[in-house]
DNA sequence: GCCAACGTTGGC
DNA sequence: GCCAACGTTGGC
């Protein structure tokens, strides 16, 4: 078992559009594979800092009503992305070689869908928020580190359990 | 749909 | 290895 103090905190986004929280909820295992990413960094995010056991939060972007939505909980290694070498895959990669993938999945769990979601805006209003990668100017990674004090604050701020606190 | 911000590409 | 052009993200 991870001891608890090793667990790291991420901020997960995607587009409801696409795929949502009532998505993963419905998932089988409440589980999917976390796939399409085609960013350097987040890569290597996934490569070197993801262990199974993070948490992180559910966020929806390029929607109505941008924000957090749900707990997950990381429950593999990273691993090649199949999307990569599906010709019929909007992520498809002509470039990325097969015995040298470049781009890497993960599987996340549904932890906990938000009883009400801390909306974006919301998220601004609040001081103790201030200095969230998600929230600075520019910010474009599909995929943050959260850190610790701004995961409990926000764990706080939506009443989840303390479970989850890390 | 606009557009600021920024990551990626590719010519040199 | 520079950097302009291009494409994408994502809030508004």
């Amino acid at each position: 078992v991870k001891k608890t103090t090793d667990r790291k905190f991420w901020l997960l986004k995607s587009e409801p559009s696409e795929f949502g929280i009532d998505d993963l909820e419905v998932a089988k295992k409440q589980t999917t594979a976390w796939t399409g990413v085609r960013n350097y960094q987040v890569r290597n995010f996934f490569r070197d800092d993801f262990s199974v056991g993070d948490l992180g939060f559910f966020y929806h972007s390029s929607c109505p009503e941008p924000g957090i939505y749900g707990l997950v909980e990381i429950t593999s290694a990273a691993y090649p992305d199949p999307t990569q070498f599906d010709p019929k895959s909007d992520y498809y990669d002509a470039r990325s070689p097969s015995d040298n993938p470049r781009w890497l999945a993960l599987d996340v769990k549904l932890v906990s869908k938000l009883d009400s979601p801390l909306l974006l805006d919301k998220m601004r209003e609040i001081s103790a928020l201030a200095g969230m990668v998600v929230l600075s100017k520019g910010n474009r990674l599909s995929v943050t580190p959260v850190d610790k004090g701004h995961w409990s604050k926000i764990l706080e701020l939506t009443g989840s359990a303390s479970d989850h606190l890390g």
